[in-house]
DNA sequence: ACAGCCCGAACTGCATGCAATTCGGGCGAT
DNA sequence: ATCGCCCGAATTGCATGCAGTTCGGGCTGT
């Protein structure tokens, strides 16, 4: 009823690809596979137990999620969104997180509270734990939230543009304290409960806010890593003053 | 500038199969495939001049756009949005579009405006031809729209859940009286070039939702076209007495 | 040393082939 | 007649094979 098992609708053709899709992005969010990682077809294949067909199709879901970025006649690898794509990403989080807590304000049934304070409890368990799973069951909790709304569509972005900020969060982040601040999913959960609509679709907006504008810092001039766009402004200088060698170190 | 090509990093594998979901992204809007119609993987690349393999991907991708479903074993068919689905991408859509105009307002530059005034001219000029061009070309205003974010996120969830609702038109809709008013497509221009943000984002909110009243006229109880569905009130009873034959007509 | 070229290895793009499953029509039983 | 079964045709699920492209390291010339 409450979490229900997803495999329903949601594209994922068969089984083997949806599996590998599953690893992958688990894989991704919880940062064991690092922005700009490579994937090779066979290696995936070989992993899975699967021929490089079924790889490369769950390559080509991931990217239709914009997890993985495919070149053509070039290796997959995971995807580096730009600073601007990761701030676009969490704004439209916010509005459709927004949507979510507002279908979802007082029409919460018990056995869906008791759920989602379990999940809460699991997260506050975690917090010994590596980075990687904390961040997983912060994310979770808020597809859990889509879930509960009981559009498949509305889980199906929710969970695509959360997948892809945790991504950013990766790129973009520092060692990211205790990253969703597991109090405000608290006080979300309650804002819901009590059925003000307003007060929770406030409390989602600045949460997520919060947490992309403590993680985004700034457009960041080094971190931006993208040698072109560092080099660009040298770019014109370049024929009156030689440019400091870049001979290797500088390729990947 | 304005309008980008589109093939940049948007997933869209090679162009093969990009060109096969265009093909049929088209196809399903224009009505030309109607929502439950079959897509057999040796047909489509008969059809494209490719091999099943390539088709497959196409259809893959599209199941991930939720324009196509996939069932084990079976064959793919045009996907066939529930009413409740439809309402959802509507709703969605609205808060996605809101979020277009809101960055958009007074920050149009004069070829961008000369581009969107130039569309609605087309759709002006369209209203005489078929439907079909009509629904696309309004669909491709509010995509246009899009792009000028400049923001391929957001660019491509505008354009997945227009597509969307789309489909669910030609479901549910009557013969769409010219839908999407090109008047109101005229006014949201006439507000973003003055930079008005909460008249557009007002604008916006009502063109969609008139949009998604006129068109998905209520559950209505007969259109609903799911046989299990339409019988289950009957269900309790099918012993007393006996249900009208519904030997094969019932059936597609 | 250093840059540039070159060639083998690695990898992708795609088609084809085979096994497993579903579909659909005809045939026999009721 | 109608229902149910059965079997061939259609179709999918997946692996493999081959051709074309990219990658990366060593070699050569400067």
């Amino acid at each position: 009823m409450a979490g229900r098992a997803d495999t329903s609708k949601t594209a994922e053709s068969s089984d083997k690809v949806s599996v590998i899709c599953r690893a992958l992005r688990r894989a991704i969010i919880e940062q064991a596979l690092e922005p700009g990682a490579k994937l090779p077809e066979d290696s995936l294949g070989e992993r899975f137990g699967v021929s490089r067909t079924i790889a490369r199709h769950a390559l080509g879901q991931l990217a239709a999620e914009g997890l993985v970025e495919l070149r053509r006649n070039r290796i997959a690898v995971v995807a580096t969104p730009s600073w601007q794509e990761a701030r676009d990403a969490f704004d439209i989080r916010i509005e459709l997180e927004r949507l979510v807590v507002r279908q979802l304000a007082g029409k919460l049934t018990k056995p869906q509270i008791a759920e989602l304070t379990a999940h809460v409890d699991a997260e506050d368990r975690a917090r010994d734990g590596t980075d990687a799973v904390s961040i997983r069951l912060a994310t979770e909790f808020h597809i859990l939230l889509a879930h509960m709304t009981n559009s498949p569509i509305l889980v199906r972005y929710v969970s695509e543009v959360a997948y892809r900020c945790c991504l950013t969060l990766s790129l973009y982040s520092r060692p990211h304290s205790s990253e969703c601040a597991i109090n405000e999913h608290r006080a979300i959960i309650a804002a819901l409960v009590k059925g003000d609509v307003d007060k929770v679709m406030g409390l989602m907006h600045s949460h997520l806010d919060s947490v992309a504008t403590r993680a985004l810092v700034a457009p960041s001039p080094q971190r931006g890593r993208d040698l072109l766009d560092i080099l660009a402004p040298y770019a014109d200088e370049a024929s009156g003053d030689r440019v400091v060698k870049l001979p290797k170190a500088a390729r990947r």
